[in-house]
DNA sequence: ATTGACATTTACGTTACGTAAAGGTGTATA
DNA sequence: TATACACCTTTACGTAACGTAAATGTCAAT
């Protein structure tokens, strides 16, 4: 069976631009050409049509496409399963992205104050995971199959966990909050325990803790009419009391 | 709490340029110029930069983006349900994806042939869906969401039922040809009976079915080596015979 | 002989930024 | 006070994967 650019285009869903695009950046040449300079594909460019088109769809650009089934050493089989394993990690990329709509939307009826720095978790994460995509084969050379998918392993349990663990502490965090409060003292150890309640809770979500980080949040909790409000809800002035405890705590003065 | 492009940036995960370019196109721009020039921004900012990486997480062109967010009837929590619908239509897109592939590593075991046109199916729907999301609004505007949703549906359903529908006809399909042949008669009865049941066959593929392109295909039968072998398998000449006994079904001869 | 649907090449436009280049700003330190 | 250094600015060209238009040739049927 041979085709025409048109009829492999209708054939294959994309536009002719497209195929006379892949055959001038060489990754899909005709068969032949005729006598009139028509391009003229056969059974082994449609085959070839599918994998680019495959591929594609994970967007890996035309380029790596090109290496990728150019390459001596390519196994079909083994490309397809490995095909298979990407759609797998995409969906799970995404059903990550949903329980952020979902978490954000609860946010906004008031059941969860998501930090700022919480809100961008679910995209920090999969430029992590995309990092990972583009070094990945290299650490997997470097290091073997068996470690990469170890750290990999661990990143996702603590995605798993994280939730949970969380709700706890923040839960044992404002209760602390809340007694130390009635004390009137910042600098009293009720008060501490919060503070370093509120550093185990926000190492959750910064990667890495710095006490100007968190004296700077604690300051915003001041600042910030959203963040105060949920903190003053029940006693008026907790927020600033939390602030002056985390100054203690890190031992940073206000300016 | 004010933040700089660069703060901006790093809170955020993307680069500053990604910011400045935002200013650029009005997409986000700063909460405030300060007195040396310096983009300040402020958490309607923040807020507004977490809603546009939403969408963009969608493949949505910042300027529709623009569009949907500057909507003065644009509802926020409206927005993030229908986010999140879209989100679960992409990972159903994705099972499809990898339901192509996994019956792509069938056939390549040999259990299953594929024809060409079966082989672009994965990608053919996702341009009949894709049409469906560019004009989806508009159809469920002029018919109603039930109408399209009833039709999305029997899509959807469809494409459950059709792999075991699609064996038993091709089985049944088989065993008539093989018997058709034993007579020798194209135009008999039985040779008839499994041209028609090919026609069936087909027609789980080929959205409108015509006795031209009908034809074309027994032609390629005969002419491709990968078809020929199959069905010449048992019986050399099936191929051959299977092709004038469509031939005769269609009514339309060879030249 | 003409029409209309194909085919060709050349070339500029598009999106969402990356990446210099050339220069101003803010602050900590020698 | 000078300098280093990390920030900020604008301008401008480069990139990927095509879309689109223009100008022109080919093929089959009427």
């Amino acid at each position: 069976m041979e085709y025409t650019v048109q009829k492999l285009a209708k054939l294959a869903g994309v536009s002719a631009r497209t195929l006379r695009y892949y055959d001038e950046i060489g990754i899909l040449k005709p068969a032949r050409i005729n006598s009139s300079g028509y391009r003229i594909y056969g059974q082994k460019e449609v085959n070839r049509l599918q994998q680019i088109l495959f591929y594609r769809e994970l967007d890996i650009s035309l380029d790596n496409i090109k290496k990728i089934l150019d390459s001596p050493a390519f196994d079909e089989a083994a490309a397809l399963r490995d095909h298979r394993k990407k759609l797998l990690e995409k969906r799970h990329q995404i059903d990550m992205l949903i329980k952020n709509v979902e978490k954000t939307i609860a946010h906004m009826e008031g059941r969860i104050i998501m930090s700022d720095k919480e809100k961008f978790q679910g995209f920090k994460k999969k430029m992590i995971e995309e990092n990972e995509k583009k070094f990945g084969k290299e650490a997997r050379e470097k290091y073997g199959d068996k470690a990469v998918d170890k750290s990999n392993e661990k990143l996702m349990n603590m995605t798993e966990k994280e939730y949970d663990e969380l709700v706890k502490l923040e839960k044992e965090f404002r209760e602390t909050l809340a007694e130390a409060y009635k004390t009137g003292e910042p600098a009293g150890e009720l008060a501490q325990k919060a503070a370093d309640l509120h550093r185990q809770w926000l190492t959750f979500y910064w990667h890495q803790y710095s006490k100007e980080a968190h004296a700077g949040l604690a300051q915003m909790y001041v600042d910030d009419e959203r963040f105060k409000s949920y903190y003053d809800a029940k006693q008026p002035g907790t927020a600033e009391f939390l602030r002056d405890a985390i100054l203690i705590y890190t031992g940073i003065q206000n300016r």
